[in-house]
DNA sequence: ACATTTTTGTTGCTTTTATAACATTTCTAT
DNA sequence: ATAGAAATGTTATAAAAGCAACAAAAATGT
């Protein structure tokens, strides 16, 4: 990476850390003249990441404050660029009116930051990280499935959750998984997930699995559900054909993004 | 409300919608000069809740998030002193193993946020401003009633709510109110609130009202119980004496903190 | 109604930033 | 190595913001 580029990226991590700084402050943290970062500036500003005001610079990173921030920092960093592209395409096949069930999970938390804003929608939220990345959306009506909340989760379990679910009707679901084949099926991490994961499903039209491509192969100790029980499954390009090919076969639509 | 109050209360909002503004900016929006601006800026600068560039005014993220957003730009702003005087008389009567509701409203949310740490609790909540000022309490079990979440309480309803309340018993209840006095009793805004405080007094041995004296004497459309329903009145000293004494008298102790 | 306090506006001056034009350095490819 | 391109620094001028002191207006209390 060019040293201008390197700079540019140190700035931004910054100003997503302290919300905004001045430009001189900047121009002598880096090192460089005024005009250099004015510069940077005026680069960063065409793509939209920040805003520049008299001096001063302010990150315009949609909501990377509070309660969204939150949400992503608990959420695993790892694959974030293949989650954020299924989660864009997922996003994407939401149209209004729609009701939709998000699971927890940092990819279903994604799809729900990326869900689109403005249009009705009623939005049925599982765990904390995905009602935070959509409360405060006006035009939708949120609902968060409450209980006993699991910390290394973000999701509230208990019979009341499950009754909750089984009380309304999606037309769409976004459901995560930590694992998935062809022979095993998708399977999860615990015995509530399990629980909550059975009644989305079973409470709703289309039934959409979003998991990037390094949970597939793997198993993990709770099977909640077969591929062929998902009538779509959004995931990255790191699956080989062959097995793209055959979860189509068997009924499943298969988008790689 | 003064007006000044309320034009900073207004800045506050449109700064946590927008990110940033300038000072010119914001005064030619609220038609009035700099100086002006620049003076409130440096009060919301003095609470911590803003920082001011050269020009720019930028809120402060870490403040930023629920309960301080609704303490501090919400109309309760001038009660906050004696809010938190109550909120922490309420959490000083906690015990260990004690199982609590915790009301919505601001005041019950400093409950939430002044609960001693470490000793073995349930907290059950029914608000997310609540919620978030216990979530990562790591000696509690934290329960949150779901439903359909209505941003201007903070507060979920239906019947998934109602019916998880009366699935728990609780040693101790937090309730808040928009009005109380000893004739026309203790009122809300909602009839949704109503329902939920209702239920959570049916589920509970000693059922404490938080309510600083700017609520005394006055109504609000949903009565939802008598003084005398409640075992205990935590307050501040604005109360007259003789409110004092009528309200101890009717069998409901009374701290005037 | 009056005086007092609080809030807001105005003015002049200082300081900081914006912008453009030009000079210099650094990088890159042959 | 060297020319050309890209990036960075410098300077001068214009524009905008900060600040303090004072004046005017509005709110408050007696």
């Amino acid at each position: 990476m060019a040293d201008s580029e390197k700079r540019r990226s140190l700035i931004q991590q910054y100003l997503v850390q302290n919300g905004a700084c001045s430009i001189s402050a900047l121009a002598s943290r880096l090192e460089v003249s005024t005009m250099t970062i004015r510069r940077d500036m005026e680069l960063l500003a065409g793509k939209g990441l920040v805003r520049v005001y008299h001096g001063v610079v302010v990150p315009l990173k949609e909501e990377a404050t509070s309660l969204q921030e939150y949400a992503l920092t608990k959420a695993e960093a790892v694959h974030v660029q293949e989650k954020l592209r299924i989660a864009r395409a997922a996003a994407s096949m939401v149209e209004p009116e729609d009701i939709l069930f998000i699971d927890g999970g940092s990819t279903a938390a994604l799809v729900a930051r990326e869900l689109p804003r403005g249009i009705p929608l009623t939005i049925i939220c599982l765990s904390l990280n995905a009602f935070l990345n959509v409360a405060g959306n006006p035009a939708a009506e949120v609902i968060l499935a409450g209980g006993i909340y699991h910390e290394e989760t973000h999701i509230f379990e208990g019979p009341e959750s499950i009754e909750l679910i089984r009380r309304y009707r999606a037309t769409k679901a976004f459901v995560s998984a930590n694992g998935f084949r062809e022979d095993l099926g998708v399977t999860c991490s615990n015995n509530y997930l399990l629980s909550i994961k059975q009644a989305v499903l079973r409470s709703s039209i289309q039934k959409i699995l979003v998991a990037d491509s390094s949970k597939f192969g793997k198993v993990n100790s709770c099977y909640f559900a077969d591929l062929s029980d998902f009538s779509e499954l959004i995931t990255d390009d790191g699956l080989p054909d062959s097995a793209l090919q055959s979860i189509r076969d068997s009924g499943t639509k298969v988008q790689a993004v």
